[in-house]
DNA sequence: CGGTATTTTGAGTATCGTCAAGGCCAGTGG
DNA sequence: CCACTGGCCTTGACGATACTCAAAATACCG
């Protein structure tokens, strides 16, 4: 909520660190480097405004943005997560639809967004990677309907601690594995959870502690919970699939190789 | 649900009917139409499977088509719709995530793939389009989880009306004006709608006529409903603003002027 | 150690899901 | 022409779930 003014500017911005951005020709990335300003934001600090022009395009170097619609009452509604790799920004199209801010200490890359667009009309396999990208933002807010369409919290919770282990695992240490169990760390608090699964904390705080009741998970701290069998989380919400089991699976993988 | 084999085929394709495609160059329009198929589908014929590498991209020419999820036990979950201009299928990217079926009766432009992604790399033009189309998709999922992160399905079907009325306003004449009040056709069945809104199908009619009984609206048929003022179904919404008032108010501007 | 914000718990009520029955419409076959 | 059937939409009754308001407990921060 704070103001972006007390941001930490750093000329150099290695971008070989992401993996999308690794495969790019050596002389794109000079160019993308050229044109790029890195910064540090504090969880909590907003990075861009709903309806503002921001004149840049970001990627997400470290740490976790949420994107939020504000509602005319001043609350925030949580639409959406961006982690390392991601981009934000409205190419060609000036207005942000949505505010940015930071859910932990982030670093992102800002591109100054007319040099940004003229080098992705020169440069296929830069714009081929924005569309990619786009294209797995579509999927994960399809993903995040199907989680918000789940009838009980329960559900809706299951839902949601699944999509962090699976879409968003190995950023940031939010999860971590523990003798055969994941820990997943919580990015938001209770009020943004329960805006984004759409219902009040109170039902949040219930739905979380009968998961922990029935064992499937302990709450270690209110931001902490660790989760014994990944398969049972699983059965909670019911009917879907969840887009890919593949990236479950990799979870499970990690879970056998760290514990042995 | 049929198979699509008794699909109308018909080489000619003139996109220059479709808005965002008349600003096309001349020659980018030739290339496209020798690329092209165009094909007709009936209400519930299915046009690709979850799963499947689809070979064509596909731009929505007129009617109504839903994109959904299937769920382990056979059902499938609405997780979007697509109208005239909208494009789908995976350019670059094989795999498709979700299905896609007629909702109403339909035509498209099947694009071969390849051949496609190809004018994409030298068309800049077309690319800018590909990429705008992806933005507004990404809206439109964010609008969704907005209207189904609402805590009652009051407010969920009334969010899912107003959607109808801005983002999918225009097409296929769902929306048509008479004296002064707002008639939505609604593309989907009951059955779809519950999915979609993340209920059962008696809460979708308990809700759609509790609506009706404080005067918001009224049932002129299962699938169709007239809007008296819109400005109260906002206001069931409860709080968010669904994006734009913009387009909201250039609704109201047709009601004033069709009115007159 | 105190003060504040966040999270949790509790009790009562509204809402929604579930099961079961009935109505409406279109297509079918006598 | 009419009974029959099946799909879809609606209605009713009841139990489960979630929301509301209020208060307590816990975590967080200096």
């Amino acid at each position: 909520m704070r103001n972006s003014e007390d941001t930490t500017q750093n000329a150099k911005c290695d971008l070989s660190e992401l993996p999308d951005f690794r495969d790019l020709p050596e002389s794109v990335r000079k160019a993308l480097q050229a044109i790029c300003r890195r910064r540090s934001y504090g969880a909590g600090q907003t990075i861009a405004e709903t309806g503002t022009h921001l004149e840049t395009i970001g990627i997400v170097r470290n740490g976790i943005l949420k994107m939020q619609k504000s509602l005319p009452d001043g609350r925030q509604h949580v639409v959406g997560l961006l982690v390392a790799g991601d981009m934000f920004g409205r190419v060609f199209d000036g207005r942000m639809h949505f505010s940015v801010e930071a859910a932990t200490n982030a670093g992102v890359c800002a591109f100054e967004r007319t040099g940004f667009e003229a080098l992705l009309l020169r440069t296929p396999k830069l714009d081929r990677l924005l569309v990619l990208n786009l294209m797995t933002e579509l999927d994960r807010a399809r993903d995040w309907m199907i989680i918000l369409a789940n009838p009980k919290i329960r559900g809706r919770l299951a839902g949601f601690l699944l999509l962090l282990c699976t879409r968003y695992q190995t950023i940031d240490r939010l999860i971590t594995v523990k003798d055969r169990a994941i820990r997943i760390r919580i990015p938001l608090s209770r009020p943004d959870m329960a805006h984004l699964l759409g219902t009040r904390v109170e039902s949040i705080s219930r739905a979380l502690h009968a998961l922990a009741d029935d064992g499937l998970v302990k709450i270690l701290r209110p931001d902490l919970v660790e989760v014994a069998e990944i398969a049972a989380l699983v059965g909670e919400i019911g009917e879907p699939d969840l887009g890919d089991t593949a990236s479950l699976e990799r979870l499970v993988d990690l879970v056998q190789k760290t514990s042995e």
